[in-house]
DNA sequence: AATTACACCAACCGCACATGC
DNA sequence: CGCATGTGCGGTTGGTGTAAT
C-alpha cells in the first residue's frame, strides 16, 4: 500500500541537469514563482519530477545560493550548530546565509564529521587549527587506518532512523530528537553507529528548558525571562549568531539576524 | 601507463508534516 | 474528521575526478 509515488517515472529523464533543462526551469519560475512543483514539469515543458526540480532550484539555480568554498569562519559555524542541533541541516542553513542544507549536510560528512571525530576535544576550533581547508590535508594517511566504505556498510548495521521535519510543534510532539541522536553527552554512538562529538540538545537543558527551546525552535528564550545567560545552554545559539554576524558584518548580518528572528518567532 | 581506492557532491529516495478539500 | 496532495527533510546512492600504488 502506501502513497503514491510523486510522480510517474516513466519518461522522465534523471540523473545531473543539462545547461538546456536549467535554463528551462530558471526562466519558468523566474515568470511563475516557486511552489507548485509537481505542475511544473508539465507546464515548463521539462521531463523531470516535480520534485527534482525543487532540488534542483534549491540546492544550485536560485539566485541566492553562495557557490564556491566553504570559508574557515563558515565551518566553525556549522561544527559548533551541529554540536547544539545535530543533523538539523535545514536549520542550519537558515543561519548560514547563501548554503543549502545538502551542501551543509555534504560538507559535514565529506570533511567534518572525520575532523570532528579525530579530534575529541575542542571541535569547534577545527576551522583555525587547518586554515587550509581539507582540500590541502593529505588524504591517504588518514584512508589507511580507515575501513572502506562497502566494509563499513557491512560492518554497520544499526537502525536507521527516518527524516524527521523539524517544527516547532512536531517537536514537542514527537520528541523527535529521539530519531537521530542517543547518548548524554560527547564521544557516544549515533544510530548509524558512527561516533559522535556532539551534545544532545536535551542531555544539556534542564526539562523547563527544553520546553522552551523546543518551543521557539532551539533558540534563545530572550522572551521569557532567561536574560540571556551564557551559562545557559539554550542561548548558545545566541551567542553563535552573534559571533557569527561579527564576521559577516554589513547587510548579510542583518539578513541573518532576520532570518534568526523568524526562527524564534 | 594502467589499475585501484577514495573523496567529493549532485541527485535520488522515502518518509513525515502541512494544508486544502 | 479523514483523505489526498504538496512540500520539506535527512539519509543514501552513484558518477566523476584524482591521488596512490
Amino acid at each position: 500500500m502506501g502513497r503514491a509515488p510523486c510522480c510517474s517515472k516513466v519518461g522522465l529523464r534523471r540523473g545531473p541537469w543539462s545547461i538546456k533543462e536549467d535554463d528551462i526551469l530558471i526562466s519558468y519560475i523566474q515568470q511563475h514563482g516557486e511552489g507548485h512543483w509537481r505542475s511544473v514539469p508539465k507546464k515548463s515543458g521539462l521531463l523531470r519530477c516535480g520534485k527534482s526540480c525543487r532540488l534542483r532550484w534549491m540546492n544550485y539555480l536560485r539566485p541566492d545560493i553562495k557557490r564556491g568554498n566553504i570559508s574557515p569562519d563558515e565551518e566553525d559555524l556549522i561544527v559548533r550548530m551541529h554540536s547544539l542541533l545535530g543533523n538539523r541541516w535545514s536549520l542550519m542553513a537558515k543561519l548560514l546565509p547563501g548554503r543549502t542544507d545538502n551542501e551543509i549536510k555534504n560538507y559535514w560528512n565529506s570533511h567534518l564529521s572525520k575532523r570532528v571525530s579525530d579530534a575529541p576535544t575542542e571541535p569547534t576550533r577545527a576551522a583555525e587549527t587547518n586554515p587550509s581547508g581539507p582540500k590541502s590535508a593529505p588524504k591517504r594517511p588518514i584512508d589507511k587506518i580507515e575501513l572502506t566504505k562497502k566494509k563499513k556498510k557491512q560492518m554497520v548495521k544499526v537502525h536507521q532512523p527516518k527524516a524527521v521535519r523539524v517544527s516547532r510543534f512536531s517537536i514537542v510532539r514527537n520528541n523527535s530528537f529521539d530519531s537521530g541522536v542517543s547518548g548524554a553527552e560527547g564521544g557516544l554512538t549515533s544510530s548509524s553507529g558512527t561516533a559522535v562529538k556532539y551534545l544532545d540538545v536535551r542531555s544539556v537543558l534542564e526539562d523547563d528548558d527544553i520546553h522552551d527551546v523546543y518551543q521557539l525552535g532551539y533558540g534563545c528564550n530572550t522572551s521569557m525571562g532567561e536574560g540571556g545567560d551564557p551559562s545557559n545552554p539554550s542561548c548558545k545559539l545566541d551567542r553563535i549568531l552573534e559571533e557569527y554576524k561579527q564576521l559577516l558584518k554589513g547587510d548579510s548580518g542583518s539578513q541573518l539576524e532576520s532570518c534568526y528572528d523568524s526562527l524564534r518567532t
